[in-house]
DNA sequence: CATTCTATGCTTAGACA
DNA sequence: CTGTCTAAGCATAGAAT
């Protein structure tokens, strides 16, 4: 019991118990708000369970009302990204773990590889930047060889083998996507694999 | 009480009720497959509800064992990716909906939402494999010209009016990935939502 | 936005169909 | 792979921290 309990005497039900609901936006901001953090909360822990149950991939993303990202994705696919940077940095040119475990955040391997996304932006968007250039120089020599008027930052002078460049591209975009989209709270997955000491 | 239980008296109780498991790999084959059907079920149905009651908006997509694909995904958007990486003819207009900007709580009324680390590492990773991709069309192209070789008629042009906008394009595809992952099983969604009148 | 507490309401393991 | 049934096991509304 409660010290204010036993001293004021009242009932020590402070609660009705849970009510039953209408399956419906519900308009209190209040009460919206906290019943999205417990319900995004229990969506992840029986995401969780699926996964390891059944051995099966689930990718859960979620945005809040206030349009804050949650996710939960397992297994945590190895983002291209981070071999590009890993490679980057350690000149290893496809870094690939095939453990997940280690990528799931049990390893020192995961959180390294988050708390450093934020650090990699930078030289990430350096390396667009850099990019960039490589692609203004190649343009200009295309001008000068073909003497043509391109659109400026288009993806409309592709030919079948660029576009077929192009979608391999966005499928990997696809899986960095869907794992960056949980950068922020990529140890909501963490957090409850390790819970079940998975 | 059923008639084989009444015929031949056996107890009516024909299970031990619900019991406690630990969240480990399922062995039986059997089993995790009926568990897998039962918490996928589960699972939708919850992300369901939080989509409603709260007003997020909530993709779920899961891999069986077997690897097949089951999604949730809410609000149901049209995919406009699909329309880039499926196409054979890149010589239609692309249109893009406002609507869907509304919808999506993407496009330039989010922008601010847009700011976070997260989407600025997904946004320049998109944009660099673009350019990346961009980069070697180009390299392609000044061989091309250079040795004289132009493959005529290859040069496909996309609605560039709709498309120099990589950028905007690749923050739909942020959510029309999603939907593009669930391609096979949009309806799951749609169950759910109808299934409580939404 | 996260958490705790309590009394329900909801979900689901196991056995079958 | 989906549905049915029962008895537990769990999740969570509402109020408060």
């Amino acid at each position: 019991m409660h010290a204010s309990d036993a001293i004021n005497g009242k009932k020590r039900k402070r609660t009705t118990g849970r009510r039953k609901i209408e399956i419906k936006p519900i308009e209190r901001a209040t009460a919206r708000q906290v019943s999205f953090s417990k319900r995004r909360s229990g969506l992840f822990k029986k995401a969780c369970e699926l996964s390891i149950l059944c051995g099966a991939h689930v990718a859960v993303i979620v945005f809040s009302p206030a349009k804050k990202p949650f996710s939960f994705i397992h297994p945590l696919v190895p983002s291209v990204l981070d071999r590009y940077l890993s490679s980057q940095s350690f000149d290893q040119p496809h870094y690939y773990s095939q453990n997940q475990n280690q990528l799931l955040g049990l390893g020192s391997t995961s959180d390294a590889s988050v708390s450093n996304l934020s650090a990699q932006l930078a030289e990430h968007t350096a390396l667009l930047e850099a990019a960039k250039s490589r692609n203004e120089a190649l343009k200009e020599r295309v001008r000068a060889l073909e003497g043509n008027v391109w659109m400026d930052g288009d993806v409309s002078c592709l030919g079948c083998t660029e576009l077929n460049n192009l979608k391999m591209a966005l499928e990997k975009v696809k899986v960095d996507i869907l794992a960056q989209a949980g950068e922020l709270r990529i140890m909501d997955a963490a957090r409850y694999m390790v819970a079940v000491g998975y």
